[in-house]
DNA sequence: TTTAGTGCAAACTCTTTGCAGCTAA
DNA sequence: TTAGCTGCAAAGAGTTTGCACTAAA
């Protein structure tokens, strides 16, 4: 499905295929959720240890600007981008502690963001909502055992 | 209010005193809102020239540890940091036109959030909610004179 | 006097860009 | 053949760190 958007944008781009790119974006839609350019960088060179960096960056961009992933910075150093699933919308849970990322859907959150956005005669285009703590998982571990890290 | 809670931190931590980190510490509270390490330094230097870069990021540093301050990455490039009212939150309304930055609170946001996490058993320890848009001023400029940017 | 504070320059991290060779169309 | 694709090295942007000097306590 991606796949036949992309390649109608590239060719109404004027832009060209190539084996290596095609490598990137099978990858990164593989790889469900969240990445970063190097954490895909690393999955590719499983299948293709000549990939660069930049490469993976620049088709990053590219599916970026075409729509089909979202950039996103989390707390940590570098972007995270995912796939865009069309016209879905999600937030996400974010554990600090073992770096967990949960995602979730909430229309009554929605609603309310857009009542507030209104109230202050905003149009809202996008938003990001992350919920940062511990999940269920660490929070168990840090019960039985409670010496953190 | 501020001024005596970092003179204790200060000194429980063993640290010192110095005129032109009060300055600038001064300067980051009495500049209402956001405001990152650059324009800091400007806002600084208009009373004292000879201020670094590095100072001002050093003294945003400790206020973030002693708690004074919160860091936030909002789209643009840089870090942006505002001081952190006790007890207080609020969230962000940002004009992706002008780049307004409109503050709100609501408890009613809040609940749902605890109740999703609840729900995948997260246990919240802060959280971000931005709405990105047009502000009113903006989308009224945009109704008169359509051209964009 | 000891040791934190400071500015400067250099280092660092993440990301983008320039360039020369490679390759799809 | 033309012009996009690629990797490498270098450049950028934001931030941190090493160092020598200054100045609180």
């Amino acid at each position: 499905m991606e796949r036949a958007f992309l390649k109608h944008y590239i060719k109404s781009q004027g832009l060209r295929q190539s084996s290596r790119r095609d490598r990137i974006v099978e990858t990164f839609f593989k790889v469900k959720g969240h990445t970063t350019a190097e954490e895909l960088l690393g999955q590719v060179r499983k299948k293709d240890k000549l990939v660069g960096l930049t490469t993976v960056y620049r088709t990053l961009k590219l599916l970026t600007q075409c729509g089909l992933a979202v950039e996103r910075k989390f707390d940590r150093k570098g972007a995270s981008f995912e796939p865009a699933q069309a016209g879905e919308h999600h937030d996400h849970l974010i554990c600090l502690e073992c770096g967990t990322i949960l995602e979730f859907e909430n229309k009554n959150i929605e609603s309310l963001q857009e009542a507030v956005a209104r109230e202050h005669g905003f149009i809202i285009s996008r938003h990001i909502l992350e919920l940062y703590g511990t999940c269920q998982e660490c929070s168990g571990k840090t019960r039985k055992n409670s010496k953190k890290k």
